[in-house]
DNA sequence: ACCTGAACACCGTTCAAGT
DNA sequence: ACCTGAACACCGTTCAAGT
């Protein structure tokens, strides 16, 4: 593995494991087997590392995505899974979820990094447009209501996280939430 | 005023004029009139000053939230009120804003900020319980409907600054999209 | 009780130099 | 082309000492 891959990995493994302040150039050249400077023969500084560990993180994401999308079920149980992917994410990997999601730097970012995000936003937005063809959510821009389901989970996860969020019994409280507002949004069948 | 109180609205300025790694503690100390170190006289450390910070915003964001809540308005009316004082609040403090509401250690916290917190939520979640009263909003534990509402709101915000939700002609897209919901949440007249 | 200045360990970043 | 080691500026934190 050349040595920029290795970095990137080391400094994911780094991520998940100490959190954003553990990703310090001097463990992750340690990490990797070069020198605490190393880094900087392959990135910029240490914001465009974790840049590249956002890149990779999304397209990982965005392919996880896309088995889903093209997996045969029905457009409701792709959202669910779809749904529950992001939600048990954001649990397994908690830093990573924040640097993908909650991090001014990787938002501000354009190049790859954008193109990756908005490559995983448009699998979401594909899957609740087939629900909505199904008849299974209201009538409106697939990309807005993609918005408003996609900002409601990650907000729940949010208030989850800040202990705003009350447990439901034994259900995670954000998928229980997810239901009640995809429940909501149902069309009254006529 | 005394030393603690010029170190917490130091530290809430440069704050909110250059982000959380602005608040070093040399700066907040020389912007108090007192030496680097001093505020260790007063807060553990760097997290408990902090701590403070988002236990103060707490206190003026539940006090505007409270002036809401008791003017002569309908329910709906004051929905909109404190959800737009919300997200206003998110784009004049953004820095502030993510202390109280992204930030793994002010979620962690305990004693005076977290009942400030709670305090601040409750409020809104009065108000949602005022619109299921007024038939404005659905039929659910008033809690989780508001924790629901107020979820969306702040991953609306967030998306938005991921760079993540297109612009409407004009209108803030975060309120534009909360607009939607709240329609979408609406129980049909009979 | 409250504050200061020196000191320590750590970090991101730069630079001159090595292969 | 890729890497290393020394160095610099900065930071959180501790400590001994001052009033």
């Amino acid at each position: 593995m050349t040595t920029d891959k290795r970095l990137i990995v080391a400094a994911a493994n780094l991520l998940d494991a100490g959190g954003e302040e553990a990703v310090t150039l001097r463990a992750v050249g340690h990490a990797a087997g070069v020198s605490h400077n190393a880094p900087y023969k392959h990135f910029a500084n240490r914001s465009a590392l974790l840049a590249a560990v956002a890149t990779v993180s999304f397209s990982d994401l965005a392919e996880a995505m896309a088995a889903i999308r093209g997996s045969p079920r029905t457009p409701l149980e792709k959202l669910t899974a779809i749904l529950d992917l992001f939600i048990d994410y954001s649990r397994e990997h908690p830093a990573r979820y924040r640097l993908l999601f909650n991090n001014p730097e990787t938002a501000a970012a354009g190049g790859e990094l954008k193109i990756k995000a908005l490559e995983t936003f448009d699998h979401f937005r594909s899957i609740v447009q087939e629900c909505q063809q199904a008849g299974g959510l209201p009538d409106a821009p697939s990309e807005t209501l993609a918005s408003l389901i996609f900002a409601t989970a990650h907000g729940l996860l949010a208030i989850e996280s800040n202990g705003q969020l009350h447990p439901e019994k034994g259900l995670s409280s954000v998928k229980a939430s997810m239901e009640i507002l995809l429940a909501l949004l149902t069309p009254a069948k006529m």
